[in-house]
RNA sequence: GGUUCCGUGGUGUAGUGGUUAACAUGCCUGCCUGUCACGCAGGAGAUCGCGGGUUCGAGUCCCGUCGGAACCGCCA
């Protein structure tokens, strides 16, 4: 076999009459009779190669290779007549006319072509994964993770951090996601946790000594799946000593932005905007707000609280309250039937019904329309900016049921009427969280973000008496309406951390048994430490304009955490059951 | 745990309860010296996911099940 010389894609006029090997798979055949055209391609493009008269026997080879067959090509690059050039290929100018060609490997036919553009179910594509991989797109795609995650390794070494891996196979703790469990061999009953993230080694780490730590960590939850959401996912995690919050973020963000130089070629703008929680939830109905377009919550409780309308006036006496969005110009858009579609749309989140008005010249129109008149329909033009053409979509519940859906609602709507500049890549921090929040279920308090999450000096002494009024010294950080990734400062003092886990309610029992070598190695001397943990996955995903999350990384699960390439998971022996001391209990 | 949608030649789709299940593409064979989504002619290829039911008759209607997708709950 010859040593290859050049890439296919990588040919151009330059290259005009060299002698080159290419290696690659075959794209496609066009064959004329004495004359085959063969599009080879490798992974950095596809170039044309011609057999003719010129080498017979090359030609006959040519005539049985077929799509997707290994080959080898020699031969010498020559410009095309400037009729024959193919624009639609980096190659066009030139092409290969052959002298040999050797077939190192042939192949069944694909199940679908390998092609960008090219619809198939995603099913089939998983199955088929290392075919479905070879589209440019796909492998496109894991070059822009490579460049992501290289961009970023860089950087964090630049900056001083130390790379370190922390244990996959580790201790199960309560809180949080689901664990995905090991059974253990060695110790009969007991089990081992992937973990949901590195937290609480990454803060060991700190007690280290080691002041600046990262690591591009495998995480695990066994939660239901989304889009956006895979059972193993990529973390980019980092944790940092004497640190405060806002060089943690400052730090982030010229990270952030040296990819988006790197990778995109875009210039962000530092600072990012930042955005209480209270503020996101108040003016988009979202903790992670898409801030690309309008569409905002307009709080009109206390305009309609004494109007004649009881399910306004209800909830408002229920302590709840009463939001719409102006949908500008949106009068005409939408039928009753539309409408109805949008209230099926916000039942989904809980919403009892969606309330519509249709701004006109003459006034309000639709069915509750009536109910308002006098100032309070001019106090609610005001409030909305209404203007005739608009259409009010109004919601009234709980706060946080209200937020819910018209969050949801308008997210919908940006989408749907183009509201959204998709070349835009708006970051954006979220602070100020709550420190806790309360789970009805369970009828306890429940970290909002982790139980080492260090509430503000001053609300310390709330603790004790409103828990919920706590804010967190964490924060978010969002990108175009993901949430891409978070932190905190932590808890460094044991007499706090407990006072957390007593909130939390653990007995100092349960805490020493869960968290204990946490507590000891606080008692050694803790720095001020917090970092942050982002989602590279979802980072690729945003940056490759891609809306799943399957699409960047390269083996995949399903909705249901299966892979449908290797068929996991899957049955064990009796054997392998035995040895780990486990009896399998199926319901039928 | 729940809701919704989808499952038909290799692939993507069409298919009013009634003949031999249609179309595109791919595949195979033949012809073709400038194609590049080559073209032309011919051919093969379907357990309509699986199981049950309704019916004289089911790809089509109903129930269940399996697989895929989106969402709600869940995801510190």
């Amino acid at each position: 076999m010859a040593q290859r010389t050049h890439y296919c894609g990588e040919l151009r006029e330059e290259h005009h009459g060299q002698q080159v090997v290419l290696k690659g798979w075959v794209q496609r055949r066009r064959d004329l009779g004495s004359l085959i055209f063969v599009d080879v391609r490798d992974r950095t493009g596809i170039v044309q190669v011609v057999f003719g008269d010129e080498a017979p026997e090359a030609r006959e080879i040519a005539d049985k290779i077929r799509n997707e067959y290994v080959v080898e090509i020699e031969g010498k690059v020559v410009l095309r007549d400037p009729s024959q050039v193919n624009p639609n290929i980096k190659t066009g100018n030139i092409e290969v006319v052959a002298s040999n060609i050797h077939i190192i490997n042939k192949s069944k036919t694909p199940p679908f072509a390998i092609e960008d553009y090219v619809d198939i179910n995603e099913d089939v594509r998983l199955k088929y994964r290392y075919l479905d991989l070879r589209r440019p797109v796909m492998y496109n795609t894991m070059k822009l993770r490579s460049d992501v995650t290289r961009t970023i390794r860089n950087f964090l070494l630049n900056d001083g951090f130390l790379e370190v891996e922390t244990p996959i196979l580790t201790k199960s703790t309560p809180e949080g996601a689901r664990d995905y469990l090991v059974p253990s061999r060695l110790h009969e009953g007991e089990f081992y946790a992937l973990p949901q993230s590195p937290q609480l080694f990454k803060q060991l780490l700190m007690v280290a000594g080691f002041e600046k730590y990262f690591q591009i960590a495998r995480c695990f939850r066994d939660e239901d799946l989304r889009a956006d959401r895979q059972p193993e996912f990529t973390q980019v995690d980092i944790e940092t000593s004497f640190m405060s919050m806002d060089e943690i973020i400052d730090m982030t963000e010229r990270m952030l932005a040296a990819v988006m130089k790197e990778v995109k070629g875009i210039e962000v703008q530092t600072p990012f905007p930042r955005m209480t929680y209270q503020e996101a939830m108040d003016r988009f109905g979202s903790d992670k707000p898409d801030v690309r377009f309008g569409l905002e919550l307009i709080n009109l409780t206390d305009i309609v609280k004494d109007c004649n309308f009881k399910v306004f006036t209800n909830a408002v006496e229920k302590g709840g309250v009463v939001k719409a969005i102006n949908v500008k110009g949106a009068n005409d858009k939408f039928t009753r039937k539309d409408i109805d579609a949008l209230t099926e749309f916000v039942a989904i989140y809980g919403a009892k019904g969606l309330a519509w008005i249709k701004v006109t010249e003459e006034g309000f129109t639709g069915p509750i329309a009536k109910f308002f008149e006098g100032q309070i329909v001019e106090d609610i033009k005001n409030a909305t900016d209404a203007e005739p053409g608009d259409l009010l979509l109004f919601g009234a519940d709980d706060a946080s049921i209200v937020a819910a859906f018209l969050g949801a609602l308008r997210n919908k709507l940006g989408k749907e009427l183009g509201l959204i500049d998709e070349s835009q890549f708006a970051f954006l921090w979220i602070t100020d969280w709550p420190l806790l929040e309360w789970d009805e279920d369970e009828q306890r308090y429940k970290a909002a973000h982790h139980p080492f999450t260090r509430p503000f000096d001053e609300d310390i002494e709330l603790m004790e008496t409103n828990p919920e009024k706590v804010r967190a010294q964490a924060y978010d950080i969002v990108l175009n309406g993901y949430e891409l990734g978070g932190g905190s400062l932590r808890i460094y003092e044991r007499d706090l951390q407990e006072k957390m886990f007593k909130l939390l309610g653990f007995t100092q029992e349960q805490a020493q048994e869960q968290f204990g070598f946490l507590l000891e190695a606080f008692e050694y001397g803790v720095p001020p430490h917090g970092g942050i943990a982002m989602g590279l996955d979802r980072l690729v995903m945003i940056l490759a304009g891609r809306n799943n999350l399957r699409d960047t990384i390269a083996f995949p699960k399903t909705a249901t955490a299966s892979c449908l390439l290797t068929d996991a998971p899957s049955e064990v022996s009796p054997k392998q059951l035995k040895e780990l001391h486990i009896k399998i209990d199926v319901s039928e």
